[in-house]
DNA sequence: ATAGCGATTTGCT
DNA sequence: GCAAATCGCTATG
């Protein structure tokens, strides 16, 4: 039998617990991004933690400034930058108040609404290339700095996080983040599902630099 | 399939 | 000045 997926809210308590409990958890979970256009629905398949001030690869490790100021905002919050003066990426605020971690959504299957998606990101060859990756799920949500800051727990904005369907435990991956060497490199900072088409495929099999 | 490169903001040295 | 939580185009095997 198939069951529908779990459309029951998440509210902010499953944000305010530490990061890397919180990153595997969300995988499954159903974002929804409310446009003017219409609601498009995703389902999260890869995310990567960042661990505030522990964390050398984090924008908040070094303190605050104006860009991250609602990492250290409380939690359940939108935090989403632009980068290599191109690109949005967006992540979730978590952890009490203070701690500035969050975690980056990297990638996910458009679920509802992927005729929007595709307006977003009409160089998508593939559904499955819709959100795959930060700077592409964020285009293909019309996601932008306007939109930083939105609370992600409460009815009525921009954004909305469903309980979703769990994956298999089975397929359950996770592993040390490309790019940042020093204390912490080897801490499992990523999560995603294995085998499935969103995710970037040499991510999951071999997540590791050369050199 | 994989490698190189351009686009061009932000924050730190 | 430079590297970065990147992507997509182009050239090559």
């Amino acid at each position: 039998m198939i069951t529908a997926p779990d459309r029951t809210p998440l509210d902010r308590s499953f944000f305010d617990r530490p990061v890397l409990e919180i990153a595997p958890d969300l995988l499954g979970r159903v974002l929804v991004r409310h446009t003017d256009d219409g609601p498009i629905e995703l389902r999260l398949t890869e995310v990567e933690a960042y661990d505030g001030p522990n964390d050398p690869g984090s924008h908040a490790y070094r303190g605050r400034t104006d860009r991250n100021a609602v990492m250290f905002g409380p939690p359940g919050h939108t935090y989403v930058y632009f980068t290599y003066g191109m690109w949005h990426c967006l992540n979730l605020v978590c952890g009490p108040e203070g701690t500035a971690s969050g975690i980056l959504l990297r990638a996910g299957a458009i679920t509802t609404g992927a005729d929007l998606a595709r307006i977003h990101r009409p160089t998508s060859r593939k559904d499955s290339d819709l959100a795959q990756g930060p700077a592409r799920l964020a285009t293909a949500l019309s996601v932008d700095r306007a939109l930083n800051g939105a609370d992600a727990c409460a009815p009525g904005g921009p954004f909305r996080i469903l309980t979703g369907t769990p994956p298999d435990p089975a397929a359950l991956r996770t592993g040390p983040r490309t790019g940042v060497g020093g204390a912490g490199a080897d801490h499992p900072w990523r999560y995603w599902i294995a085998g499935d088409p969103t995710v970037s495929p040499y991510r999951a099999h071999a997540p590791r630099k050369r050199r």
